[in-house]
DNA sequence: CTGAAAGCGCTTACAG
DNA sequence: CTGAAAGCGCTTACAG
């Protein structure tokens, strides 16, 4: 009846009196009245709910190496907090909801139809695996859906992104700038485009800059392994001045073994690490980092969705987000 | 007609012949068919969505202090992602879904309409303010909610809370057995009825100790007269040789300032934070700290909530969790 | 054992 | 300008 059209203001609006109006407003404030989301979307209005879904196989697989406070899985690392923080800023500014829809993908055919008829208007899918058809299943289904941090727009999917060759160059340059020309690059196992790009600019950087990539000063260290490895790198013959982590947690790892081993940071080993995590700032020293945007690139994500979902024109490409290189005290020039 | 029995493995799904099952299973699977969640729900059939509703009046009111790749509230900080990795580990172990429903809360009579029909099954409300009546109002209206953190059983609701007294006593006994009698508390303004028992207890604790609770080392600190109040502390005539943050975070900020006052971590201060954040282990020296399992217990209060929801029996009353002091580097006998 | 029908709470054409 | 009706996709009694 009327009352509907009152109440969501819609385009008809005008066909109603304004007595009507004003009866069906007081009546529904008095009742406490408030729509039924569930059987209005089955008349398929919006839900005004996104869904975050983090693009892994299976999201809940990683065992917790750490102890029991302590969080096992990107959307409960500071990673996914400052994502989250940028996607309920933006939801929420939107008047959207923010549901976690992480199941498990096999591939598009058993697992896209799950993804609809859940009171959901549309998905922001964080890292996908680069072989998982998550993106262009859900895509193909018409649901809308964009990308964080991992620049895959080849579905016509918009997605963001921070500038990882840039964010890789500015270290290299800060770190030749210095002085520095024996740089090693330590990396945890991981397939992850973002850190396969990552590594793949610090060597192309090496080459722009006519130093030798020596491959024993590209170190791929797992958990297990890290001591042992690394531990190799810094007692070698001719050890590096610098290394670049691949993030924080790694960076301050290595500051950890480099003073058991002896060493001083920054004075006998510059670090350098990946994101500007909240510990970066509180170690000692203090950690040069890459900040990524997190929380502003989690926001325009955010924003591209509702736009999406609202059907208004969006640019289907990705959007670059600028790294930023916070120097702090863990890089010198080299003493040697 | 039958499928719906079948699919849904209903009671009454003994009256379906094997052949039929097998043919809607098989064509299920073929389509991939999968229930919407929402037609689903307007008959009254569970979500399987579980909400989060922060407890604050207005959760996206504060402004963020920091910069832009931080986090401005809760559900965005380590606490919150302590939190939520119980919450999302849970309710995934039993099929549900998790959505962030922070809403703003006026009253029961103006806001309590607003959480039904959303799609929703029940509410997780974490750290609600004790003079709201949002629990007292769901919970009239029939919905099932449990409290995070914060000891209210009042309304038949169920909770879980750290041992904050207990928390205070070990904090407490540990510095009295390393020798300490001039022990300050630091604590920022907050209304939290968590940060007041803990002062309570810790002005107990002091009583029952027999040492006196002077005012002048109850420091109440903002982030803007930090530094003012916590010099006077550490200045004065008779400073203390101890000091019980209410939190890590003013604990990390009172090791920086004693750094730049020229005193020393732990031999001139010892120092004590709660919570047991990633900071803490990285700071120099590493923290001494309380440990509160957020995950367990944010896991066991969804546990709790899915079991209202399916209408299990629960006891509603507080789940007391214990705390852990971790011992680090912050804390050693006085000097003097 | 199986199929046709009612109804959950909305919104949107459609008559009056 | 307003009210009665159809239908969104399900589930659950209810006939056949």
């Amino acid at each position: 009846m009327a009352a509907s059209v009152v109440l969501n203001g819609s385009r008809s609006s005008a066909g109603v009196s304004e007595a009507t109006r004003q009866r069906i407003l007081s009546a529904a404030s008095e009742l406490g009245y408030s729509a039924n989301v569930t059987a209005r979307g089955l008349r398929n209005v919006r839900f005004k709910c996104l869904g975050v879904s983090c693009g892994y196989t299976d999201p809940f697989s990683t065992p917790d190496p750490r102890d029991s406070t302590n969080t096992s899985w990107m959307m409960a690392d500071y990673y996914g907090s400052y994502l989250l923080n940028g996607i309920l800023r933006a939801a929420h500014n939107r008047g959207y909801n923010v549901m976690h829809f992480h199941k498990a993908w096999r591939d598009a055919a058993h697992s896209a139809a799950g993804f609809r008829g859940q009171g959901i208007d549309g998905f922001l899918i964080i890292a996908p695996d680069p072989d998982s058809d998550m993106v262009s299943g859900l895509s193909a289904l018409g649901i809308p859906a964009v990308v964080i941090s991992s620049s895959s727009d080849q579905h016509g999917v918009p997605s963001v992104d921070v500038d990882n060759a840039a964010a890789v160059r500015m270290v290299l340059d800060h770190l030749l700038a210095l002085g520095h020309r024996r740089i090693g690059y330590l990396m945890e196992p991981s397939d992850q485009v973002d850190h396969r790009i990552r590594r793949d600019s610090f060597l192309q950087g090496l080459r722009d800059s006519g130093l030798p990539a020596k491959p024993e000063y590209m170190v791929v260290a797992s958990d297990a392994d890290f001591k042992e490895r690394v531990r190799a790198l810094l007692t070698g013959p001719e050890p590096p001045s610098a290394v670049f982590a691949c993030d924080d947690r790694t960076a301050i790892r290595l500051i950890q073994l480099a003073h058991e081993i002896g060493l001083r940071v920054p004075q006998d080993l510059s670090i350098v690490g990946f994101d500007d995590s909240p510990a970066a700032s509180v170690v000692t020293p203090p950690l040069t980092t890459v900040r990524q945007p997190l929380s502003p690139m989690a926001e325009k994500a955010t924003d591209l969705l509702i736009s999406l979902v609202e059907e208004e024109p969006v640019a289907t490409q990705t959007h670059w987000f600028d790294p930023v290189l916070v120097v702090r005290e863990s890089t010198s020039p080299p003493i040697s």
